[in-house]
RNA sequence: GCCGGCGUAGCUCAGCUGGUAGAGCGUCUGAUUUGUAAUCAGAGGGUCGCAGGUUCGAUUCCUGUCGCCGGCUCCA
């Protein structure tokens, strides 16, 4: 007999062979049916998985977000137990659950197309219906290689390699599936309700881009069909606040295949966005006593070669531009492109390169003057776009793009300053995100990663700068995440990273301490003992890029922007032709006085212009006829709150000036 | 960059197994003078992404290429 204590501290005395299933139709049928998975002694445990002595005894049901990932474990398995049906032979990659479902990696010779999709997904349905159970296994180590082996299932066997004790688990379904797992899972088919498959992915085995390429199948599954649809809603529902779609059809910017891929062209909507953006934070920069800047796109490619920049990251730049008599002499003189590119890496043949970075250039404006102690720190800022030869299959939208403005600054100051500064700047980022109501970001911490060889500089100074970051972050007041391998290669940094429609995540506002550059480029400033010192450089970013900030900010307010925002903040609507005069003196009125306002004087119902006005999403719509034209007032309609009556037109500049100036986020 | 899917009028999309294309909305013109989410009528608009190939003939089949979408990898 085992003693089995339950979560309200009672406890059962059960005979040895007794599973949490047991204990849970003890306690009554409702608890039985709701039970997913059981957590003994602190671990996850199958429910119909025998006691080994006594223990601690909680059942999970619907209810706990741990159940609800065993269960779309399960039902990866049940999955990977169609396709072999189906498609024998078929090797078994992984199948994890994932946020809102699952998938399971496959290798195949052909494709699976989106008939095949179909077709698992009812040959789970029918396998489903068979209410078979998951029966776990225990193999020794040896006997189960050999087993998979034979089974020809390699990649089960580089995971056993890797991954299993001596003694490993595996769960069968049915009499003809059979997979290396830690478990644990639901205890039989029946208990899947409702699942759907997405879509089918590439993805490198190990996700590693040597390694082959596997078939991905990426599925989702709940307890519920309603709690499916709803899913599947909220799925076509973000569709609709995607920020591409929101950008054509709010006329916000364009990109063009004829200028190239990942080039944003900004229209005249997104430009007043964009200015409004930048006008703002300039505002908090002089407050904060920074100096603006301008430096040109281009440098010298030395120039990336004493930041490091170059060759060491020529993979993700723009090619460099050499001059075209000598590269005609060269040509003429059999010069290959390799041999090219080799006397570029060397230096043998200058160049200039499109900026990847705004650092070097600050960094030379820096130290075009001597500076003393008493200087410092200096905060040079610029809008200074920059250029990225971002992978193809990358690029998309305003997110993830080749050429972007960074709202970016470099302060340098002594290694005292550095968490004063670094903290000055988390600010900027806090002011940024309050203004626009923004709360579902994330705090990143990136440090270096210990078996990487691509940062520079050395581990003493390493560690104080990542101590720098860690306080400041904590000095937060926001949870954060600590990350090795999300540090910049010269140094740590602190990361805001939000989510767009799709549940892809971004890095908007960052924070980076560096003591590679300063050195990189022997700045110094002469100390109170009047002896050359060696600042720290913290580069910043607070929006991160224009483009992508827009791009989240888009998604964010699903196109409707804060009146301050508005391309278009009041339309003026005349009811007649009649009514035009006064049409137009309303109009000006707004414009004398800020508002961006545009005149609807089209011959059309009223009906008509307030349906576009809306789809646009304009935040004030001002409907005048004969009433309002006698009384010099204005029919105010608000995109979200509809016909709010009339008004003065003095009142309602007064009030929508007020609104705007306090950068309300709604009307 | 890799795997898969897609690419028909400005937008959203239809077009069976090869016989050079159609709708709605938008646009333009005319009529209408309108009170809080679509007034009516007419017209214009596409070398079916681009380049080759197969074929008597290709939007439809094949190859390449460019671009877009999803995922993977990457992201100084």
């Amino acid at each position: 007999m085992f003693s089995v204590t339950l979560p309200d501290g009672s406890s059962k005395e059960v005979p040895a062979g007794a599973t949490p299933l047991d204990i849970a139709r003890g306690i009554g049928t409702r608890l039985a049916d709701a039970a997913i998975v059981a957590r003994v002694n602190g671990d996850l445990w199958d429910l119909t998985r025998p006691f080994e002595g006594d223990s601690s005894l909680e059942i999970l049901t619907t209810r706990d977000p741990e159940a609800l990932e065993v269960y779309r474990h399960s039902t990866a398995h049940l999955l990977a137990a169609a396709v072999l049906e189906l498609f024998p032979g078929t090797k078994l990659g992984i199948g994890p659950p994932i946020k809102d479902g699952f998938y399971y990696d496959f290798q195949r010779e052909t494709p699976f197309t989106a008939a095949d999709l179909a077709a698992i997904e009812a040959k789970m349905a029918e396998i489903r219906d068979r209410d078979l159970p998951y029966g776990r296994l225990l193999v020794p180590k040896e006997e189960g290689l050999k087993k998979y082996e034979a089974l020809d299932e390699p990649m089960k066997c580089e995971l056993i390699e890797e991954r299993a004790g001596e003694i490993f688990s595996e769960y069968t379904l049915g009499p003809n599936f059979i997979d290396f797992c830690r478990g644990p899972h639901i205890p039989s088919t029946k208990k899947i309700k409702a699942f759907k498959l997405l879509s089918i992915a590439g993805a490198y085995w190990k996700g590693d881009e040597n390694r082959h390429q596997l078939q991905r199948i990426y599925g989702t599954a709940w307890y519920s069909a309603k709690e499916l649809e709803e899913h599947l809603n909220k799925l076509e529902e973000a569709k609709k606040r995607d920020h591409r779609l929101l950008g054509r059809q709010l006329g916000l910017f364009a990109v063009d295949e004829k200028v190239g891929q990942g080039l944003i062209l900004w229209k005249p909507k997104g430009s007043i966005i964009r200015q409004e953006l930048q006008t703002f934070i300039s505002e908090h920069l002089r407050r904060q006593g920074y100096s603006q800047v301008f430096t040109p796109h281009i440098g010298k490619l030395d120039l990336y070669k004493t930041s490091g920049h170059f060759p060491y990251y020529a993979d993700s730049q723009f090619p460099p531009l050499v001059d075209r008599e000598q590269i005609a002499q060269l040509a003429g003189e059999g010069c290959s492109c390799a041999q090219l590119s080799n006397l570029l890496d060397k230096g043998e043949i200058e160049g200039f390169l499109l900026k990847p970075m705004n650092c070097p250039h600050h960094i030379r404006i820096f130290d075009s003057d001597p500076h003393s102690y008493r200087d410092l720190p200096v905060r040079l800022s610029e809008f200074g776009t920059v250029y990225r030869f971002e992978q193809s299959g990358e690029l998309g939208g305003l997110t993830r793009v080749r050429g972007f403005t960074q709202d970016d600054a470099h302060i340098f100051c002594t290694e005292e300053q550095v968490p004063q500064e670094v903290e000055g700047c988390l600010e900027l980022v806090k002011i940024i995100f309050s203004t626009l109501g923004m709360k579902d970001y994330r705090v990143r911490v990136g440090l270096r990663d210990p078996d990487s060889a691509k940062y520079v500089g050395d581990p003493a100074q390493w560690d104080r700068a990542e101590a720098a970051c860690k306080a400041a972050a904590a000095s937060l007041g926001v949870p954060f995440s600590l990350e090795p391998g999300e540090a910049a290669f010269y140094g740590p940094k602190i990361d805001f990273v939000v989510q767009d429609v799709i549940g892809r995540e971004w890095q908007l506002g960052t924070v980076q301490v560096d003591y590679q550059l300063p050195q990189r480029f022997d700045l110094t400033y002469a100390g109170p003992d009047n002896k050359p010192h060696r600042p720290v450089m913290i580069h910043r970013a607070p929006f991160g890029s224009m483009e992508r900030f827009v791009g989240v900010l888009i998604e964010h307010f699903a196109g409707a922007f804060p009146l301050w925002l508005s391309p278009v903040q009041a339309v003026v609507l005349p009811i007649s032709d009649r009514h035009l005069e006064y049409a137009k003196q309303v109009h000006q009125r707004l414009l004398d006085a800020g508002i961006r306002a545009e005149l609807d004087d089209r011959s059309e119902k009223v009906n008509y212009k307030i349906r576009e006005a809306q789809l646009a999403k304009i935040p004030f719509m001002l409907v005048m006829g004969d009433r309002e034209a006698e009384q010099g007032a204005v029919a105010v309609r608000n995109r979200k709150h509809g016909d709010l009556g009339a008004k003065p037109l003095d009142e309602f500049i007064a009030e929508t000036t007020a609104l705007i100036a306090a950068k309300a986020v709604s009307e």
